[in-house]
DNA sequence: CATGAATGAGATTTCATTCAT
DNA sequence: GATGAATGAAATCTCATTCAT
């Protein structure tokens, strides 16, 4: 779609968006709470009050954040379900995308643990996930009852979605405190994710 | 009443117990951050200088608790290892202790995924399971060569020890979320878990 | 449906208009400190800086008001004036018309009970309707000297305009206090009214 | 009854005090709302942190300062219905008393005029000066009807409680508009309250 | 061992106000 | 006339921490 400027769009548009990007930043970097309005402020360069104009509160850029990565991965499963490719190649790609979302998945997570106060946009992301793999896999889920349904999204997500977000996740600080580089730990991580959930697609 | 002092032990020691455990509660329910030392003084039903008796700073509450798990499992895997039950037994029965871990072991993953100044006890924690399970099960690690023990390592921490960990943490969230009930979740996930972990422990 | 504009009249007059309603009902609603200029906007429905279009200050605002509330009674005095009733019609009269003007009255009262930065509008509305009441009841200001007419002002303040706008000011309330009703609220006032204050008027 | 210092009693009680003190004092040159916790604080000398040691937050400072005065009343109510003395000199005395109240009076006088949420103490505080009133004066309430009784209430608050407070108030603020002396206009005031309240006591 | 009192620093949020458009 | 965007200052309140007792 070809997007015509015929007004020079306002500047705050582009404030809102860095404001949601440097949050999204520091969130995963030091976790919700331990993240200052003030400290993301500074770092784009704005005045703190300006981040109330954009958001009602500190938990509105959160949930903002959420909301958009729901909306984001809506499309890039949509998308990725006409592709065809054979597994690995589409694994690999898988990876490479979930690691592009590395930041907003580590804030997903740590909020869903906690146990009051937690959002389960979590939940609601793996379940998109969950389908948007189905039905690249030509499986149907309105085929299945509902204990078979119940039982796919547990398989589904304990052995695929969660393995694959922590991978994302820790890469980086497992490398360091094992001591291994990167490209191998991926090789093995994507040979173990093979045996142990996509075999499973197939059957 | 009369109050006989038979044993001089210090009172002490039950509070500085008490503020652990409350802590633990605490910071499992919202997180390291959000929970304050004033919160958990009222919630225990001391003074907050008292805690700063007991411990020399916030920090050092949550590196205790992390040390305490981590001697806890210890004393847990010598003995789980002795012991020979078959393998659904077994699993069972290491989902119930995990449960009644669940609370740190939450702090634990919440603390593992932020990017700057986390703490990566869950790696030492997740350490020593693994070599708990594998003396179990009769491997021995030192046998191994440097690559297949890294390979071994990203295998049981994806495949077995995440899942397993996730699985305790998001059980009630999931119930709710998803509508279903524990039991039926529970052996769900027990039958997903020896496929697609326990079972490649034999080969 | 076709919108003819037969006079270019300013839409601003309207929103000027409309702004200075909001201001006095928030006003009296929470005081002058505690409503801010984005509470009077969000109300009005407009951008918070049209109201900087309109007025000066928030300072403005609620002079304006003061000054408009003068204005108008002074315009209702004479009009009062001449009108030739029995005095029960009168006061009934003066305190319906009291009621609609209730919301700026305790907003004068407030600002007037200040130490620092008050405002003595009070005074000089005071001034205005003890005027008017006098030229009504055939008495005149300039015949007396002094010390009478300090006299006659002090009278006039504390037994008949302070009692009247506190009445209004303080009806709905009270009758939510003491359980009872508006109307046997009003009667036992006009009787009283009548027998501390209008008694004296004939002397 | 001799207070004995066995122990040094703690500061904080002092500085709660004092706390009290300068609040009151600023809450009625500025106003509720337009008092800041740091101002407060600053006058009192202490740090903004301590204010919330003491006080819950700055509702329950105002709050305190209603209960206190309460308290304070009714003692004062109490002593002073057994003192015997001729008319002029009560109301004189009264007026005294008032006037080392005028601070918190005027405090609640504002508070009570705010439609939403606002503070009815000032109706509980009239409540207890009326009952205190006509103790002193030989009659008894409880042998009065229902009718009878709301008629006197409306006619002791709005010709005698609220004239009395309302003068303490606005006396200063008076004189400098009216350019009298407070004196005379003390004279005036206890003549009119005279004939306009005090005179229908003895019907 | 434990506490009452206090604090500096900083958290979130709101304020009145401005200005380019 | 009106608005979107922004801001410096200040509001309320909380934080981790200290210390004399």
């Amino acid at each position: 779609m070809v997007k015509i400027k015929i007004m020079p769009k306002k500047d705050g548009d582009k404030t809102h968006a860095r404001i949601l990007e440097i949050a999204e930043k520091l969130f995963s970097e030091k976790g919700f709470d331990a993240t200052s309005i003030d400290n993301i402020s500074k770092v784009v360069g704005i005045n703190k009050a300006t981040i109330y104009y954009h958001f009602k509160d500190k938990k509105d850029i959160i949930m903002s954040l959420f909301t958009n990565i729901l909306t984001e991965l809506e499309g890039y499963l949509e998308n990725d379900a006409k592709a065809d490719k054979n597994i690995r190649e589409k694994i690999s790609q898988e990876i490479t995308y979930m690691k592009s979302k590395r930041k907003i998945l580590s804030v997903l997570m740590m909020e869903a643990m906690k146990d009051f106060g937690s959002d389960v946009s979590l939940f609601s992301c793996a379940v998109m996930v969950i389908k948007g793999e189905l039905k690249a896999s030509g499986q149907r889920l309105d085929e299945l009852d509902s204990k078979a349904k119940d039982y796919l999204y547990v398989f589904e997500f304990f052995s695929g979605f969660i393995p694959m977000i922590t991978y994302v996740i820790f890469e980086e600080k497992w490398c360091e405190f094992f001591e291994c580089n990167n490209e191998s730990l991926l090789n093995n991580f994507i040979d173990i994710f093979h045996k142990t959930h996509l075999e499973f697609h197939n059957i």
